[in-house]
RNA sequence: GCUCCCGUAGCUCAGUGGAUAGAGCAUCUGCCUUCUAAGCAGAGGGUCGCUGGUUCGAGUCCAGCCGGGGGUACCA
């Protein structure tokens, strides 16, 4: 039985006493961690509400404290209870038996963390959007946010049972595209073939989406004559939007051009984020999203659905607009949302609703699809395309797209108002999937603090400076490149690494900086809950000490240290007494009991207990899309090994039946914190 | 104007209506002959922005105010 069976056994009991006892029925009944471990392992603050009730239906009044007396013997006689004690002003603790319950968890320990990772194909599937970068420049930070969130949500999913399918929309038609190539055809005046030999002549470690983050912010600059304060030049607006319009045309060399341009800034952005262990499944595009008529499905089934409304007079005259009655409108601003322009082009905002649509299995028309990549281990990624694969073997190879249950996007939180337009056209047309089906996951950006733009070089007025903190920026070039400060991270590790372990290889050192330079990334990434502001930190960023991945990692390589010294006899007879602690008449049974009691007793247990709460940990952060919730578990259990490690000598432990605890205790350990690590995209490395 | 988010230790942040509000960093003091000190222990540090309300119980819920940030495009 596992700690959450155990929980829900106990409540159940809990409802039924009250009802035999009081007749009074209770809806929910919360449970709670007693603050510390000698209260008890579970403590129900049930006897206040009843309290309430019961003054309620008979206006007697009655103390809490015997309220909850009463209750106590119902919960005593359950087998893996060993008392039950009232405590405070009428709180319900309850202590479990630990030689029992210890027995029962080594036992599912590796049946455990097996089911963990197991997904149930039986589950509707989810879909989750991440990362979706504009190709025409390398991810920053701020991007890195967007993938690692997504990323370890979908871990989170899938450890929780979950079907998922990992979709990176790649706007391969926009604007920001259209900037780079003006950039690159009226600034460096080049042709593709141009663009290609500059391609192969850059040096890796400034590679193509580098090159164009240099250029992108020059674009900038073109557009308003050179002169960063200067008034933007319809001229060379105008070019932009001749570039635009061919891209989105297709089939001219521009868009050719866009295409080359696109397509590699993509793999660019697929590098860095492999190099934090972030994959998908599939990449849709925007121009297939175009070519394919998504948007005209979409916006026939709209109108049918009267979703939309035709607007015949008016400041929106011509326009199709979604009504959206909880903004108010103004003078400045309108409270509907245009989603069909008086020329007849579809806004973002729509061509997003048909992407949804699609995502839902909702619009009744499908892409194409051809490979784009296969990872070493075989893993592959798709991209949409207009054309129908020939190669029938490779269309019945690949997975069936779209189609989801519940739509995730990972999006940050300034995009929450098209966000709410999406789900809203989307229950409109589709009510009885309603708007529960759509989710916009939102997190707040990622911004430099004004130490940290010094610290990049970036000159700053007088007035940004008195900000608490400044938004970066692709158009303006401001901000941290991802691959920038995963090589920082890799330098500093593989330092410590050689300081530290100068008899291993040369390889194996820089597969351990790059280990912990990914821990110490994604973890930074995650402890901050998603709606707080990241207030980009160099020094915090960088450090391997204190609440950070790297401190997770060397609890789990301190784990597993124990047991690549310890000898198999130990091992075996660490398992051997365990096991018959779960005979509640052995022998071994009262002296696991005895190791498990008192102030020691209490320290060694709450670590086996906390240890036992990843599966809680997995599935409250899987209900509330928080991978800050698994973070900071992971930090705790980590943290709680620790302070274990230090207190015992567990391999030169003499007394056996103590050692045989400690050993059981540290194993179930170090699996959950490997498990937990897993599900937020850290590795442990061998050693560090 | 309307709307969403934030305000908790010097700093950065956690905190499903429950017991004495917690971490990390920074400061100070100890601990490496140990299963590796990327570690552990200890100390100082709090009017949970303010004022009311609901509740047996409020950092948490409600209302109002004060301060900060976002959104509210026929941009994406």
């Amino acid at each position: 039985m596992s700690l959450r069976q155990l929980q829900e056994t106990l409540r159940e009991r809990v409802r039924a006493a009250a009802n035999e006892t009081f007749g009074v029925t209770l809806e929910q009944i919360s449970a709670e961690v007693p603050p510390r471990t000698e209260l008890g392992d579970l403590a129900f603050p049930v006897a206040f509400e009843l309290a309430k009730l019961i003054k309620q239906t008979t206006g007697e009044k009655r103390p809490p404290r015997a309220i909850a007396e009463q209750l106590k013997t119902a919960l005593e006689a359950l087998p893996q209870i060993s008392r039950v004690e009232v405590a405070g002003a009428g709180y319900l603790n309850i202590f479990y038996d630990r030689a029992a319950l210890l027995s029962s968890l080594v036992a599912n320990s590796e049946a455990g963390t097996a089911s963990l990772s197991a997904a149930t194909n039986a589950r509707p599937k989810r879909m989750v959007e991440h990362t979706s970068i504009n190709p025409n420049k390398a991810a920053h930070i701020g991007h890195v946010r967007n993938s690692v969130i997504g990323d370890t949500f979908v871990r989170i999913l899938r450890a929780a049972g979950e079907t998922v399918e990992v979709q990176n929309y790649i706007d391969n038609t926009g604007v920001q595209v259209a900037d780079v190539v003006v950039g690159f055809m009226h600034i460096e005046r080049m042709t593709l073939e141009d663009i290609r030999a500059l391609d192969n002549s850059l040096p890796p470690e400034r590679p193509f989406d580098y090159y164009c983050w240099d250029l992108y912010t020059r674009v900038g600059l073109f557009y308003r004559n050179d002169d960063p304060g200067g008034e933007l030049d319809p001229e060379r607006l105008k070019l932009r939007a001749e570039t635009l319009h061919a891209i989105e045309a297709g089939d001219n060399p521009t868009a050719t051009l866009a295409d080359y341009v696109a397509t590699r800034n993509v793999e660019c952005i697929l590098d860095t984020m492999e190099r934090l262990g972030i994959r998908y499944d599939v990449l849709p595009r925007e121009y297939e999203i175009l070519h394919l008529h998504f948007w005209d499905k979409a916006f026939e089934r709209m109108k049918e659905t009267g979703a939309l409304h035709y607007q015949t007079e008016g400041r929106n005259k011509g326009c199709w607009v979604m009504p959206f009655e909880s903004h108010t409108g103004t003078d400045d601003h309108e409270a509907d949302k245009i989603i069909v322009r008086s020329n007849g082009t579809v806004t973002y905002t729509g061509k997003d609703i048909a992407y949804q649509l699609w995502k839902l299995g909702l619009l009744g028309l499908d892409f194409n699809y051809k490979l784009f990549r296969t990872y070493s281990d075989g893993q592959k990624t798709w991209i949409t395309t207009t054309e129908p694969q020939a190669d029938s073997e490779t269309t019945d190879s690949r997975p069936q797209f779209g189609g989801g249950a519940t739509v995730y996007n990972v999006i940050d939180s300034r995009q929450s108002y098209p966000q709410d337009i999406v789900r809203r056209g989307v229950a409109a047309v589709a009510p009885e999937i309603g708007e529960e089906a759509s989710v916009h996951l939102a997190y707040e950006m990622v911004a430099l603090s004004p130490a940290a733009c010094e610290e990049l070089g970036i000159r700053l007025s007088a007035e940004d400076r008195a900000r608490p903190h400044i938004e970066m920026s692709g158009r303006k070039g401001l901000g941290v490149k991802a691959d920038d400060l995963i090589n920082r991270l890799e330098i500093n590790a593989l330092s410590e690494v050689e300081a530290r372990h100068p008899e291993i290889t040369d390889e194996e050192r820089r597969q351990t900086a790059h280990q912990i330079a990914v821990g110490a990334l994604r973890y930074f990434l995650l402890k901050f809950t998603r709606n707080t502001v990241i207030a980009f930190d160099f020094k915090e960023a960088l450090s391997f000490e204190g609440e950070t991945g790297p401190y997770c990692q060397y609890a789990a390589v301190r784990a597993n240290a124990i047991f690549r010294k310890l000898d198999d006899a130990a091992k075996v007879s660490a398992t051997e007494i365990i096991n018959n602690a779960s005979d509640s008449e052995s022998a071994q049974r009262q002296e696991v009991a005895r190791v498990l009691e008192g102030e020691s007793g209490d320290e060694i247990w709450s670590l086996a207990v906390l240890a036992a709460k990843l599966d809680e940990a997995i599935k409250q952060s899987a209900a509330a899309a928080e991978p800050a919730v698994l973070a900071k578990y992971t930090f705790n259990l980590a943290r709680a090994f620790n302070l274990f490690y230090h207190r015992h000598r567990i391999i030169a432990e003499e007394d056996a039946t103590r050692r045989a605890v400690l050993v059981s205790v540290a194993d179930i350990t170090r699996r959950q914190l490997t498990a937990a690590l897993s599900a937020l995209g850290i590795e442990v490395p061998e050693r560090m």
